[in-house]
DNA sequence: CGTTCGTTTGACGTGGGTCAAAGACCGTGG
DNA sequence: CCACGGTCTTTGACCCACGTCAAACGAACG
């Protein structure tokens, strides 16, 4: 089920009590998300506009194409962003982590679908709501700009990967950028979770399940990666990153 | 050669002599650039800052991992984006066309290298001078921030085509792109200039130029697209359109 | 009119897709 | 505690879309 908190939806005491456990000044992604360069009364009066919204496994944030009302921070949790083909082809844009913005393009419409694939805390706000504290708020636009600027590099790495490189450098480069993309959020180990299944990880690379599985298996063999439930345990980064070949 | 002006760089009736025939008040993609935002006042601001150049077909205007120092508007002809694997594989990560701003990003250094296809003109900026007008405008800061969020969008739509289209859908897919992109600064026409070659095409296609050219010959044997020097007219759009699996 | 460089076409090989069947994992209920 | 059914993963056998290699073709230019 889908549990959406409004902020001041109850009494004010209330209200601020909430705030004082779970408000921004508190948000565990305050300092890798958007907020991080708002001071704090430009938070409170971000945080009058916020609405908690929580989402178990397998449930739909939004979809593609519906008009994209909201935005959000992703606070907890890993969400699964992918576009369909009118066929049913799939091809996962991307996933989004903790501190990551939903909706930077501030579009009419949303050009993803997003699905939790373990139990997802938000941060949503209106999207005309947020727009007009932008409006009002240069450096918060900077620092939207400047995650664009950062998300159009990573799609670029991702134009190379799709195009230009085989299933088996894809694997070893996939689970290189999501290792050092939990260890940017502070998960730095060589222990990588891996959210996804077989089906997300292959949408993505643009490749079959099937062949993600046996590249998986075949750097598992090769004593580069070790298969543990839930994820990967990267055992040889050297070689690794040669395969990646970037 | 590559040919540099500086709009100040004579005296000073030279330059305002240049200005009123050459200025940004005449330019020929005001309308359509970032700088369709500025009143005219902002543009003289920017007009000093400006430098023309141009460059002849093949030359580079810069290369991947260079330091960005500086930004561009194209004005005129066509730029190939590439990025280079270590080993020499190239993906081409679109055309800039004129408009265009080449150094969106903002970044460090250039993350893709800038190929003229044909004679260029363009308009150039220090970084630092462009970022500091940018410090004092919003209104462009948001301009460039839309921008970023177009490019966002188009490079989802690549990311769906590499990953998922067939080398047929591919092209068809690319042809009707380009024509749309040629639509919106001017040239609506079913004839459409390739500035690029095959190999260039394939590149950015994420295939070889083999591919690229048996798939434009089989769309011109079914009278889908007729193959023309330097271009192809589309011929049936509804069948072309149906190809690509949009 | 020959040279150069890009394009087209053909013959053949292969990486990864397809189809199918085990196997592993997990929550549920007996 | 184990048996069961659903779901995801792995593995194998086969096939095809596209890559590779090579030769012929054609337009542009001196």
């Amino acid at each position: 089920m889908l549990v959406e908190t409004g902020s001041c939806e109850r009494a004010a005491h209330v209200c601020r009590h909430r705030r004082s456990e779970n408000g921004c000044a508190d948000c565990k992604v305050r300092l890798i998300s958007v907020c991080s360069v708002l001071a704090l009364t430009e938070l409170e009066e971000l945080e009058a506009l916020s609405h908690h919204l929580t989402l178990g496994k397998g449930q739909t944030l939004f979809r593609q194409g519906e008009p994209a009302n909201s935005v959000f921070n992703v606070i907890e949790g890993t969400l699964r962003l992918t576009r369909l083909l009118p066929d049913g082809r799939r091809q996962v844009m991307g996933f989004a982590l903790p501190g990551d913005f939903l909706g930077l393009a501030l579009q009419e419409h949303y050009s993803v679908s997003a699905e939790a694939l373990d139990p997802v805390r938000t941060c949503r706000f209106e999207r005309q709501d947020f727009a007009t504290v932008v409006e009002a708020k240069p450096h918060l636009l900077k620092s939207l700009y400047e995650r664009a600027g950062h998300e159009l590099t990573l799609a670029q790495d991702q134009l190379l990967l799709l195009g230009r490189r085989t299933a088996e450098e894809k694997v070893a480069a996939f689970l290189l950028s999501l290792r050092a993309r939990f260890a940017r959020i502070g998960h730095n180990s060589v222990t990588v979770e891996l959210p996804m299944g077989r089906q997300g990880m292959a949408d993505h690379l643009g490749m079959t399940m099937e062949t993600a599985s046996r590249m998986m298996s075949r750097l598992d063999r090769a004593h580069i990666i070790l298969l543990v439930p839930g994820g990967v345990r990267l055992l040889d980064l050297d070689r690794l990153e040669r395969l990646a070949a970037s």
